[in-house]
DNA sequence: TTATTTAATCAAAAAAAATTGATGAAAGGG
DNA sequence: CCCTTTCATCAATTTTTTTTGATTAAATAA
C-alpha cells in the first residue's frame, strides 16, 4: 500500500522547488526582520545590519545567504563591503500587495 | 557586544510571528501540493487526499494540522469524516494574485 | 453490544535547520 | 610587507521538524 505513484507530481513538482524554498526563506522571524530593515533601509552592507539586527557576523551571514539562495534579495560587493538590497521583482511575484507593503519602500 | 537592544522587534515583532507561521507552513513541497489539490478539488475529505498524496493518514494528518493551526485552510467535520478546504480570504491576504492563481479555484 | 471506519494524537527515531566559535580570503591602509 | 576590516565558510553541537508505527477516540453500521 502507499506504494503507488501519487496522480499530481508531475509537471508541478518542479516549480513548487522554487516556491518551497521561497517560502522556507521567509518561514523565519529573524529573516523577516533582515527584510523588513532591508526594506526601510533600502540597500545596507552587513556591517550595519550586524547591530541593527543584534546577532552575530556568522549567524547573519547565515541567514541572508538563505535569503540569497531563494533569489529574494539582491548582493553587491564592494571593496570588503558586501550590500544587500530586496529583489522587489521576485516579491512582488510571491507576495500579496500588502504585504509587499511591508517589505516594499514604497509603501 | 551584542547585548543591546535591537532597533526593531518592538511593534513589528508579534506580527511577524503570524508570517512566520503561515510561510513555515507553506514551506513544504508536501503541503503545497496538498494546497494545490485543495485548490482544484475543493472541499476534500482526508480519506479522498490520502490515496492523492500518496502518504499515510498519520502524516497527512500532521501536515493538514501544521495548515490548519497557520489558517490557511478550513476544517469541517460530518461523521466520521474531515473535510478540509482553503480559506480563500487568508490566502489572498499572504499570497500575490500570480500564486493566488495557484492555490485558488477561480482561476 | 461488538465491530468497523475515519482521523487525531502520541512517543521514539530520523532528518533537517540553526547556532556557535574558529578559520580563511579578499581588499585596503599604513 | 604587515596589519586591520569585512564578510564568507567550516565543523561540531544544539534545536526543530518530520517520519513512523501504534494507540485512541468518535461515529456508525451490523
Amino acid at each position: 500500500m502507499y506504494n503507488e505513484i501519487p496522480l499530481q507530481n508531475l509537471s508541478e513538482d518542479k516549480a513548487f522547488d522554487r516556491y518551497e524554498r521561497q517560502f522556507k526563506a521567509l518561514a523565519d522571524k529573524k529573516r523577516l526582520q533582515i527584510m523588513n530593515i532591508l526594506t526601510q533601509k533600502g540597500r545596507t552592507c552587513v556591517c550595519d545590519l550586524t547591530p541593527l539586527m543584534g546577532m552575530t557576523q556568522s549567524k547573519l551571514s547565515y541567514h541572508l545567504k538563505i535569503l540569497w539562495d531563494a533569489g529574494i534579495i539582491n548582493k553587491e560587493t564592494k571593496g570588503t563591503n558586501s550590500y544587500y538590497s530586496i529583489n522587489t521583482k521576485e516579491i512582488n511575484h510571491l507576495l500579496s500587495h500588502e504585504l509587499c507593503c511591508i517589505f516594499k519602500p514604497s509603501c
